[in-house]
DNA sequence: AAACCGGGGCC
DNA sequence: GGCCCAGGTTT
């Protein structure tokens, strides 16, 4: 079979091949724009895109020099926006640093701006035809179910076999009509909802096809979509007359709520008894020695977002003398009256209002 | 609502 | 070098 293979996948792809602009070259500017519009772009709905930055842009040096605001209104539309400052960057790159001229080694396309394993693969195979197999959804598709390969393609381990069993068919053939080849059959024939297995050239090879079971491949991991996560909140009141002030925390880190203010907290990977959170470190740190007292122990119902599941405890705590705030951590006093002013995410104005507080 | 799918970025 | 995430649009 796996001599067989790239013979009649070849075979198929020059009599069933789309005429597509950027087939009919060979000029690594064109392959590279083409590989950036269709990322995560159907070919269908990505062409007008190519065609008017072709014409527009017809040289990387034309590109490079672009004012963004042109680049972005010609990718309206297009999605994933960044890959649009990522071109104009790549194209400032390719002319500053290397002269105009794409470099033909995939380790070294891969240190520019928005290319990745499977542009450079697809660039120095098309542009250059460096012997490298490119492994784009397509690939695992066409490879998954005529070799019956069930190893997870969302791998590691999976993104290497399917590499090193295309590198090994793709042998004795032209890199660029290879990796063309396979992508475009995946595209037009071995699709992902019902391909016309009964009419595919290789149906009498083809391991899921004679199963009848090509929708089991290919076999994904399924990754963990929602984290959990336990977030357990010290509100730390402290009540100066009748007066009371409270810790809040502006968030800092790259995570959720960014910018946004909540309490000092200490995150749990697993549900833990809230009181043993007193425990930790960043409770510790925050009150030092000091005395105070347990108010009141709550927990708020799970609160959802996209990629995550919040499990939010909130333990208020009342203490006599103020502590000492480490301003680089982004605590602040707060007055009970100005809380209300504060930018805070749901979960913590529906704590702060079920408290009585806001 | 979930699938799609490559790159980025964090460890 | 490995793992997970976010990005918009389509189904």
């Amino acid at each position: 079979m796996s001599v067989n293979f790239g013979s009649k996948l070849v075979g198929w792809y020059e009599q069933n091949k789309r005429h597509l602009p950027w087939r009919n070259t060979i000029n690594p500017y064109k392959i590279w724009l083409s590989e950036i519009i269709l990322q995560q772009t159907r070919i269908d709905q990505g062409l007008k895109y190519y065609l008017a930055f072709e014409e527009r842009f017809p040289t990387v040096f034309s590109l490079a020099e672009a004012s963004p605001k042109e680049v972005f209104k010609m990718w309206q539309g297009l999605g994933y926006y960044n890959r649009a400052e990522n071109l104009m960057i790549a194209a400032k790159t390719i002319v500053e640093k290397y002269d105009g001229r794409f470099p033909e080694d995939p380790a070294e396309l891969m240190n520019i701006k928005g290319i990745g394993s499977y542009t450079s693969a697809a660039i120095a195979s098309l542009a250059f035809n460096v012997p490298i197999p490119v492994v784009d959804g397509n690939v695992f598709r066409v490879l998954s179910r005529i070799f019956g390969i069930s190893t997870p393609i969302n791998t590691t381990y999976g993104k290497k076999e399917f590499e090193i069993l295309s590198g090994k068919l793709m042998s004795n053939y032209p890199p660029s009509v290879f990796n063309q080849a396979i992508m475009e059959f995946g595209a037009l024939y071995c699709k992902p909802a019902n391909p016309d297995c009964q009419h595919c050239i290789f149906i009498d090879e083809c391991h899921a096809g004679k199963l009848n079971s090509v929708g089991d491949f290919p076999v994904k991991k399924p990754k963990a979509k929602v984290r959990n996560r336990h977030f357990y909140y010290f509100l730390i009141e402290t009540k100066i007359g009748g007066l009371s002030q409270f810790i809040l925390k502006r968030r800092q880190e790259k995570d959720i709520w960014k910018n946004l203010y909540d309490m000092p907290m200490s995150e749990y990977e697993k549900a833990i008894d809230p009181v043993a959170s007193l425990e930790s470190d960043n409770f510790k740190s925050l009150l030092g020695g000091l005395e105070y007292q347990i108010n009141s122990i709550n927990s708020s119902p799970t609160h959802l977002l996209t990629h995550q599941r919040i499990h939010a405890h909130f333990i208020h705590i009342i203490v006599d003398n103020l502590p000492i705030l480490q301003t680089e951590k982004y605590l602040l006093l707060v007055d009970q009256s100005q809380l209300i002013n504060y930018p805070v995410p749901r979960l913590i104005e529906r704590y702060l209002q079920d408290q009585k507080l806001i």
